[in-house]
DNA sequence: GTAAGCCCTGTACCTAGGTATAGAGTCAAG
DNA sequence: CTTGACTCTATACCTAGGTACAGGGCTTAC
């Protein structure tokens, strides 16, 4: 009752059944068996380590990253301070990016503040500043 | 003197000449003219059409918008306003991937408040959140 | 025993934004 | 008149994360 085959476990954990064979290929999930005549036997563990990768993904993680924590998480040397310290750099990681988009979105509202969405085209604000005449 | 080859332009715009003929393809850019021998010539314009274009790639527009921009520019019947228009889109989009982001964020900074940093790797409350038993 | 509905592998395709290579033609200097 | 630097097109390759299809092999119910 706990070896599904792989459609089931796509319908469980809401994902492709094409998805499953990709993470197998990269690494991320394998199933625990095969069949006499080469069918997946997978646990329903599996269905879990795809909400696992499913959810990592979410927050950020590629499937790189992923497949590292998993490896982490199977070593008998991890330590909590491993997992946390790969937390705090996707947190970093997380920080640069926002900080890159305010500056996206600094620029951008000052160009449209700059723009009084009337009078001709060659004197539009924003285009000028995309021309680099006073933008950086 | 304001007949540019390729890798004139490419130098000057600080960009790989095949990214030159890949945004021609793209329908971003084109030679004014020809040689006889089918060696593209650019005017100087086209270097700062290339400027336009990686300006509004920092600001997280994609080469299609970017596209849609300049074909905007081109048509006589176009405003400031839908200039303004496609900014005002766009500052929601990047307002959008911010919030998302925001949301990564106070999701790992909670798992690696919650992680002490040591205790056994079964206990780790960072990889319990991952697995799904208290996290949305 | 056969038809539907699974499953397998291998390969190709997709977006996005390029980069690289092969094979051929052109141009200018010595 | 040849050599090296440049250009052309076409095609393949790259990352990331999948998705789809072709051609075949099981399995199960009728």
């Amino acid at each position: 009752m706990d070896s599904l085959t792989i459609s089931e476990v796509a319908k469980q954990a809401g994902i492709n059944l094409q998805t499953i064979r990709y993470y197998e290929r990269q690494g991320l999930l394998a199933p625990s068996s095969r069949t006499e005549a080469g069918y997946r036997i997978f646990s329903s563990e599996s269905v879990w380590r795809i909400r696992f990768i499913k959810r990592a993904q979410g927050l950020g993680f590629s499937l790189k990253e992923i497949k590292d924590l998993l490896f982490l998480r199977i070593d008998a040397h991890t330590t909590q301070a491993d997992i946390r310290k790969r937390t705090q750099a996707k947190i970093a990681d997380v920080e640069q990016k926002i900080r890159h988009l305010q500056a996206i979105h600094t620029s951008l509202l000052r160009m449209a503040q700059d723009c009084s969405g009337c009078g001709p085209l060659k004197n539009c604000p924003i285009l000028e500043s995309l021309d680099g005449k006073e933008f950086v």
